[in-house]
Parts: structure tokens; sequence; C-alpha cells
DNA sequence: ACCTGAACACCGTTCAAGT
DNA sequence: ACCTGAACACCGTTCAAGT
């Protein structure tokens, strides 16, 4: 009896020699077995034997596999760097942020994937979206550019970091696809073949740094045009 | 004896009642499904079912699922059409092209993230492709901008598929998004909230118009410049 | 409230065996 | 050469049963 109650006291103190579950360990316990191992091999199943327990316990914390998905997205992006106010022009702080927050997609295989479709954004989404939008107001733009604007130059980059990703994960078959192209196209496909020739492993950044300084101008070159469900609006007249 | 020669001879004409297995039928039989009940429901299982076999029978066609995902992609982009020549402007033809590419990846869930995840081009991406840089080309864009500028463009452009699709395969729980943005942010969040008051349904469309003229107005006015690898190029000094 | 094992209804892929 | 059934090694998710 008196054993008992001192097993239970302890029991309270000293359990978390194995840390009880949570979304957050299950997030990074999940976070890891992605960059090691990639999006493949991730499972609710492989996450839960790393945390020494069934599948099904999982459930508690979390409603289904895609909301896993989109936990552990937002771990990740926990890494991107926020350029510090002021510490240059707002046009070179859009570019660093968005090609830290590329890095950090590339870095695990499958994350610009899990970006693409992910659907509600979590809390580090959320604040790099914020920034984003802030340095485009600190630019001059007007609301409505932000709004375009700013889902722009996101999806973009998002997009790029996609297509970065499948070049890394495709490894060896690369040399293939880019002797099919050579030979296949040439009569057909003229421009997109002399166009392929360039196309290096890698490359994406530089070619990001350019795609990114085009937006911004365009952004900033775009006619302001009054809206036409706001006729009535005399102020802008 | 005689009645099995007769058999023979007929099963040569006659056979083609079920058609043989062909990478054709295969990918046709897959569009049908994902355009029917959406990429989760698409399965090698469902596909060889649904041409009265066994799955194992695919492999004869196809080295594994993924190859089969590009089938797909390919000939669901048999129906993007690309705009007549000289039909209207340059970069009027540019919006109708991917405007039309948009459409046709919204319109079967999960085409768009197909897209960003398959690696090697299919017959029609390259169709499209072509038609684009061609576009460009036309519009005076010097072929290094015809490089990063495509890519830019496509890329917005699916990775805008992409999160169109993943607005209208929630469906339902839209409104709990919504719900979310708008509750959680207004402090921390002040420029996010702001906006994502606007985001609407479908609102994409008029998006995408806006995003692709700045980043057509964008190419057009970047700078040229010397590339720092070919210093020795006098032509352009 | 949390955890568990077992079960259900699926997967992609391989392989020996048939024609 | 093509097709097949059965098997292998996995999935996500549910549920009754335990604490």
């Amino acid at each position: 009896m008196r054993k008992q109650e001192v097993r239970t006291i302890i029991s309270r103190r000293d359990r978390p020699a194995k840390e009880p579950l949570s979304r957050d360990s299950i997030a990074s316990a999940a976070l890891d077995i992605l960059l090691r191992e990639g999006l493949s091999k991730l499972s609710l199943r492989r996450v839960a034997a790393k945390l020494d327990t069934g599948a099904a316990s999982l459930y508690v914390y979390v409603e289904n596999i895609s909301e896993l998905y989109g936990l552990i997205l937002d771990q990740a992006l926990v890494s991107v760097e926020l350029p510090e106010e002021k510490s240059s022009p707002w046009r070179d702080r859009i570019k660093t942020l968005l090609l830290s927050y590329f890095d950090v997609l590339v870095r695990g295989p499958g994350l610009a994937q899990l970006a693409l479709s992910t659907f509600s954004p979590g809390y580090n989404a959320l604040r790099i979206c914020e920034c984003l939008l802030g340095l485009l107001k600190e630019g001059g733009v007007d609301d409505k550019r932000q709004d375009w604007g700013g889902d722009m130059l996101l999806l973009y980059i998002t997009a790029s970091a996609a297509e970065e990703s499948k070049w890394r994960e495709a490894g060896e078959s690369t040399n293939r696809l880019r002797d099919a192209l050579r030979s296949l196209s040439e009569d057909e496909f003229p421009l997109v073949s002399a166009l392929s020739m360039a196309t290096r492993y890698g490359e994406r950044h530089k070619r990001a740094a350019l795609a990114l300084d085009a937006m911004i101008d365009g952004i900033l070159a775009s006619p302001i045009r009054t809206e036409l469900t706001e006729v009535n609006d005399h102020t802008n007249a």
C-alpha cells in the first residue's frame, strides 16, 4: 500500500523521461523524419514509432494526416529569417526574405510540395506574409497591389522551390531528362531546346533573383486603376 | 479442332471488343477517374479495375505510378488551346494561353498538384512552353529573358491554379478558415487580416490577370545586364 | 483524458506461373 | 510478349477495451 502511494508521487515528477505526447513533439518528430528521409517515408505510423506509441495515439492531438502536414510545414518555417528593419533598402529585404524562405523549403525534401498543398496557414506562414506586406507598404505599394503582388511573389517563389526540389530529388535521372530534351525537340520545339541547354542544377537561385526584381518592377509600374465598383468614390477623382 | 481454327481467326479480328491495353488507354482511364473522383481516389488498382485487369498488368506499359501521373497530366494538357497567330496583340495572346492552361488545371482536382510535381515534361507541356516562348520572342524579349521570364510566368500560373484548387476542394471548411483568419490576426498581423477580408472564392482569375500584366511589364523593363561570365565578349561593348 | 492492439479497407510493387 | 493471382510490405483511420 505505502509502496503504491510513493510510486504515485514519483510518477508525477519523473514520468517525463518519456515525455508525454503533444502537438509540438509530434510535429518535431515528423519534421525530423521528413528532413532525414523525405516526404515519402513520412507516415503517421513512422512518427508514432519514433515516439514509442501506436499510430492511433496521435489522433488525440491531430485530426488527420493533412493537419500533421500543416504542422510540419509551420515547424519548418520557424527557421525563415525575417530581415531586420531598415537593414537595407526595402527591395533588397524582400529578396532576402523570400530567398531565405526558398532555402528553407528546398532544404527539406517535400517541404515545397507541402507549402503548395497545405490549406490553412500556420503562425509562421502568417509571420512571413505580414513581413512581406509590410515591406511592400514601405516601398509605397498601395493596398490593392499589396494583395495580388504579395500573393504573386509568394506563389512564384514557392513554386520555384518545388521545381528546384524536383531536380534535387531526381538525382541520377537528371541526365536522362536532359538527353531526352536535347534529342526530341530541335525541329518541333526549337525555342525550348535552345533554352534547355542552359538549364543547370542550382541555377534556380539566380533565376529567382532576376524574376523577383522583374516582379517588383512590375508591381511598381502597374497602373492604378479606379475600381469599377467604386465609381461613386469622389476622393480619388 | 475445326472449331478451334475458326475461333483463332475470329479472335484476330473481333478481339478488340475489349481493346488491348496501351499507354493511351491507361492514361485516358486514369484521367477519367481523376476528373470524376479526384486525385486521392486515383490508384493503379482502380485504373486496372476500370480496364478489367489486375494492377500488375499495367507494369508492362508504365514503369511506376509517377510515370502514370505524368501521362495523366499530359493527357489533360491536350485541351489547352494555343491562341491563333496574330489573332490579337502578343501580350493578350500570352494571357489567353496561360489562362486557358489555368482553367484546364483547375478543372481536374489535383491536376495542378501533378503539374508541380511531375518531373519530365510531356509533349503537350512542351507545346505550351514553345508557344509561350514564341510569344515572348514576338514581343521583342531576348533569349535570356525568355528563359527566366517564361519560367516565371509558367510557375506563377501553375501555383496559382494549385491555390485555387485547394479552395475548391476545401468546399465547406472554407468558412472556418476565413473565420480563423479574421479572429486570430488583427493585432499581431494587421496587414494580413486587412487583406483576407477581400479574398473570395473564384477571385483568382482576376488576380492572375493583374499579376500576369505586372510580370510581363517587369520582363520588358528588366535591364539588359552583360553577363559577368562573358566579359570577353566585345560584340556587346 | 489518454493510450493501445487489433481490425478494416485500402495502397504500390514484385514474382512465379500461365498463355 | 503479355497477362494474372497471390503475396509482400506497407498505408490512414476507427473502435472497443483498457488505465
